[in-house]
DNA sequence: CGTGTTATTGACCACCCTGGTCAATTGTAT
DNA sequence: ATACAATTGACCAGGGTGGTCAATAACACG
């Protein structure tokens, strides 16, 4: 990442990057071309690398800008006060659901980050500090009270999580298929409120309803 | 596929399929490398071509043993009489884990095709049909009765399919990152019982829990 | 206008891997 | 000894690779 790179309008600067994200999170580091990156981000190949020392740090800074974006874009301020498990799942939920749809190209090469062999070991370390992080937050200040005793609570939070996460990867895959537009985002929207009710009614005693 | 190749004895003949399957799986057929394949299955370059026309025959000849195979091994037999919802999607899912766990690269290879635009007419036409009936089993011949009537049961069917298929997934997650061995196969069934009772006692009118 | 600086191009490099061939060798059964 | 099948891997032309660099284009300043 070279001081002419850092000079460029941010919106050019994004494109770029995204190209590179798009490549790399279909093809991994070591498959990847930096001949398809041009390609994507329209420009030629000398600029790629009068930007970037070479490929490694083209990739070591794509990362570290996707980690960076998605820490202060999505998982910033996800923690609040207590509030039911079923509400804390469609809340992050949704949050991760609007991040996805705002930044696909982030939200897959971090995808295919998390399952990638090839990062060195600040970059495992970095990226599973990310995550743990998320999976502490999604337990932490839940009012149990609300669950149906008859059901222990960390089975229906197991059930309950794979549930939204279910619907949510529908929706995903829905749209990367059919290419949801905006006028259904409110149907989506509906739905969801439909079946987070119906999951209120199984797990929560009446009065939480 | 050539005489010689059919001449060949079955496991030898599984061995050069599945090689050719996890290369295939993993970059798709136009990335995918002969040279790899015969390394994979322990060949000499020579043999392959002796064996097979070329590379594009290569592949469908693999991808229909790959559907005959899913076909006569897990789609099989799956039709039953009238059951419960809970009940039917544990049956399919544990048809479907036990399979992947027995040819996983058969599983892996199919699921990589499902995605894959480099079919031709004739592939993608056989591909979704096999899919479509495997849709059409799971709800065929439901005892409705037995959910619950505060819920519609449409809603009833899609949380539970969602629930379930989200405990296999983590299963099979936990599976391919810890290397579950066979000792863990009776826990992993019996946490399954334990949350097959907790959706009868949440979806189910009491007399079916 | 000239001059110096920065941005930008794409032809070019050596290298590696590709799908596919084939003459040569080995194994085997008669 | 002979015929035939199985098997090898060096080899091919072609294409893609990461990376370079001399040549320009664009622009700023005087």
């Amino acid at each position: 990442m070279k001081e002419a790179f850092i000079s460029l309008d941010e919106n050019r600067q994004y494109e770029i990057l995204a190209a590179a994200m798009d490549e790399f999170a279909e093809h991994g580091f070591k498959r990847a071309s930096t001949n398809r990156i041009v390609k994507r981000a329209g420009m030629s190949k000398g600029m790629l690398y009068y930007y970037f020392e070479n490929k490694q740090t083209l990739f070591d800074d794509t990362l570290d800008f996707a980690l960076d974006h998605i820490e202060s874009h999505m998982l910033r301020d996800i923690s609040t006060g207590t509030e039911g498990f079923i509400e804390r799942c469609a809340r992050l939920s949704h949050k991760k659901q609007v991040y996805f749809n705002q930044y696909p190209e982030i939200a897959r090469f971090i995808t295919s980050a998390y399952f990638s062999e090839e990062l060195d070991t600040d970059q495992k370390k970095r990226r599973d500090h990310i995550l743990k992080n998320r999976e502490r937050i999604i337990f932490d200040n839940i009012d149990l009270g609300r669950f149906r005793d008859d059901i222990d609570h960390r089975t229906s939070m197991k059930l309950i999580a794979w549930t939204i996460n279910g619907y949510t990867r529908e929706m995903e895959t829905m749209m990367e298929t059919e290419g949801m537009a905006f006028d259904h985002f409110d149907e989506y929207f509906e739905q969801f409120d439909h079946y987070l009710a119906a999951l209120r009614k199984l797990y929560y005693k009446e009065e939480y309803q």
